[in-house]
DNA sequence: CGTGATCTTGAGGGAATTCAATGTCGGTGG
DNA sequence: CCACCGACATTGAATTCCCTCAAGATCACG
């Protein structure tokens, strides 16, 4: 089994190994891509805080995640940042068909990523339908998560707050605690809210027993209803 | 040529029409959809006001804009109300694969549109793969609307104005004057604003010179190099 | 055990909202 | 034809929520 891994070192040096086409993405690893996609694309790993692609680079692959947490985050001329979404392991990103990335893809832990060509997928779609309808799907999907994010951005800050833990705790674990990858900065730009903000409401909502925090990236849901009562 | 017109009355009565699988979709106007998909479903009339489909409906057609202009939009329970999109001649929506809708579709003004049946594009696709890259690259375009649009939504009341004007001359005029199909409170919905923030905005906007209002309804981009100073 | 990054908390200010009133436009009927 | 009506739009004043700036606390790591 290849396995594609970038050095340590590579950790701080920005991007690492954005652009595999270099290599050579023999068939390995990959369980399967959203259902029937299966066994096509490399695994291919990336230290912490390491671009996997960046804005405005052609987007030819698409990826999922297998092991840790990846953001995707746009920043403008001006210094604001957004960060698009977080993605856990089962989660496809990449998606944009044709052109050109909008945003910036990173890895926030180590993570390992099967990543698989765009003319790869085409080329199966044409001999096995699943495929394509499994693509469209996919894509259907992101849309699904899109609209569901622009919601969030019209309430306000405990709303927000809430709705992100409960999402997150409902796609990352089992039961009532959620291990955070991600900075509070991170959940920031998500939000679309500022750091201090999002610490002041996750104090917040610890004040009102919604919440616990054994400790600071490990929260309890204590009182899941209280939260649902934000999430209208 | 069949077309399937909703009666007048129909205006101010609700839901019309929504869910056209009781007609026969036989092949009729439609000019292309994105591109290299053609000849099927069925045109519709819709009047000012009426919905498309409702949110929670299972998802079974596209809808391509023929003329007229759609909005999709979700009303929290609180009654916050959040506009998705505007679509004009030649965008196609109710993209979401598979479930159900999570927004619903109204006609904004009276509007003709293109109704294909899901399964219908599937089967084509089986038989044609450029259409089963055309579907994906139709959600594609979406993706990436919503992506550019949890942008705007991080902005100030101005800048949001701004890109929407000019993202909307962009789309729907060849010059620099543009006719809004959308109340300020439609608007407002779609950025995340009130109506009064929109109104007042589009004032200063107006002192400041970067447009003219030569009705309320009708909008001349005056300064365009103005208007781009607020979209970073 | 120090050092820097990350997180929390506080105080003050500003942008958008809320509430309220006035202004404008298009349509309808006298 | 024009006056009236209702829907839509604009403007004003007060409030609220979040941001900004600043300081202190905690955590991870060498």
């Amino acid at each position: 089994m290849l396995e594609l891994t970038t050095p340590e070192r590579a950790v701080n040096q920005g991007r690492a190994l954005s652009r595999p086409s270099t290599r050579k993405p023999s068939a390995t690893a990959g369980r399967e891509l959203g259902g029937s996609i299966e066994c096509m694309g490399a695994s291919m790993s990336f230290g912490r805080g390491v671009e996997i692609y960046g804005e405005g680079e052609p987007a030819e692959y698409f990826y999922k995640v297998l092991s840790g947490a990846v953001r995707t985050r746009k920043v403008l001329i001006d210094g604001r940042r957004q960060v698009g979404g977080f993605y856990l392991p089962g989660d496809v990103f990449g998606l944009e068909a044709g052109e050109n990335h909008a945003f910036t893809a990173e890895a926030i832990t180590a993570c390992k990523v099967l990543v698989i060509k765009h003319s790869a997928i085409v080329a199966r779609a044409k001999l096995d339908h699943a495929v394509a309808f499994e693509l469209w799907l996919l894509s259907s999907n992101e849309v699904r998560r899109l609209q569901a994010h622009l919601l969030l951005l019209i309430k306000n800050a405990p709303e927000r707050v809430a709705a992100f833990l409960l999402g997150l705790a409902e796609r990352a674990s089992p039961g009532d605690s959620i291990e955070l990858p991600m900075s509070r900065q991170d959940i920031a730009e998500h939000l679309g809210l500022t750091v201090e903000t999002v610490s002041r409401t996750i104090s917040y909502l610890q004040s009102v027993g919604a919440i616990e925090l054994s400790s600071v990236r490990r929260i309890v849901l204590q009182d899941r209803s209280a939260l649902k009562r934000f999430d209208p």
